[in-house]
DNA sequence: CAACAATCTTACAGAAACTTTACAGTTCTA
DNA sequence: TAGAACTGTAAAGTTTCTGTAAGATTGTTG
């Protein structure tokens, strides 16, 4: 689940905000200014920080600034003022988005998300596992699994077909390139490895004379 | 040199555009209709595109349909509809960006930096490694390391991917310049230098039979 | 042009991936 | 239920790929 932490001082805006985003399923925390939000920062990891600009203590730039000394997080900035010069420096100072108040919940959403989920139609579930394609890793949980290029595929063609019988013909051709009949256990075989190194031994059905089938759950 | 495809059928807002641009350095080209727009994207390259929404023939929705089904390219829409239906549609359709007219020239450009000047951020940080982009000066620490052109562009393709795997063939693409399908050890060689100048041989995975990654952290 | 650095190529050893084999265990079928 | 056919699994055999060093080539600089 992707983290966001809303920096923002005005307490029924930074409720307005947190509400949205839950609603999207985005685990949210708040900070009410600049200080508690770089104490927040270094105890946890953020995928997004949504930054009001405006806020005691240290403000909004003060914190990209600090932000930006360590491990770069994209930052939505937000802000009262509608003058050019802070939306100048927001967005040239390492901030990817300027959001005027007031905004419309929505809109703010649709920049969260497209600053967020850049790719989220290329990463797969199957109960725990997760299936990175751009980044082409796997994940039992938060633990990479080392595939090879064979099982990895092979596993991918069972996911994208959750719940049909594959006949070894077919996996052959998808996997493999080939089209010819061939008499081969090497399917066989990168079955008992995937099974062995996701721990679906279950979760892979073995279709008697016909091949495997991912079942569904 | 920056290609930017300026979509816009009002003449003086069109030109304010290019203006604006051009003094920055950018290549641009205009459009003045949706047709236009694609007649001229199927015969050039570009590195984005400025889209309004209201112009004649293919309105901008339609452009960006087609340009999304090859190469994607990054589209910044623009439009005098504050509507929030069309800010949500451009934006969660494909779109980086969404500006409202009248929106100040600055502030366009400020926007149009951030999609298309990865450089914008001159500092890179992974684990103990900084690499300043202005400087071209790479240090472990406080020490500063002495890395080649190659070594170079390579690893700071790795950095802005990371997590991601690179194909031999991307790499090839990306800093050699190279787009065909040739075979060659140089790739490898050039990792294994980085890895060592670095002293990252762990983090950057090798993916048997596709090419690199180096890993989150 | 010489000297030096950067880049590319080559070759080979070791590693990893892949296939095949063999056999034990299971399922199917008559 | 017994034999035939099929599958699971470990291990050995084979192929392919990568790491690495050394040498060849290209490019740069004074």
């Amino acid at each position: 689940m992707k983290k966001i932490l809303v920096v923002e001082d005005e307490k029924n805006i930074a409720s307005l905000i947190t509400e949205t985003l839950n609603l999207r399923g985005y685990d949210v925390k708040n900070a009410f200014d600049g200080e508690e939000a770089l104490q927040i920062i270094e105890k946890q990891e953020f995928d997004l920080i949504i930054l009001d600009i405006m806020i005691p203590k240290i403000d909004g730039f003060g914190v990209m600034e600090e932000v930006n000394k360590n491990k770069k997080i994209p930052i939505i900035f937000l802000s009262a003022k509608n003058d050019i010069s802070s939306k100048l420096k927001g967005l040239s100072e390492g901030g990817q988005d300027y959001i005027t108040k007031p905004f419309e919940p929505l809109e703010l959403l649709a920049r969260v998300k497209l600053r967020i989920d850049k790719d989220l139609d290329k990463i797969y579930k199957y109960k725990d596992i997760t299936v990175n394609i751009e980044e082409r890793t796997i994940y039992i949980g938060s633990n990479q699994i080392d595939l090879t290029l064979k099982e990895y595929e092979l596993f991918l063609l069972l996911l994208r077909n959750v719940g049909i019988a594959l006949s070894r013909d077919t996996i052959l051709n998808e996997v493999w390139g080939i089209d010819e009949d061939i008499q081969t256990r090497t399917v066989d075989y990168h079955i008992q490895q995937v099974r062995k190194k996701l721990n679906i031994k279950n979760e892979i059905s073995t279709i008697n004379k016909i091949g495997y089938r991912l079942e569904k759950y």
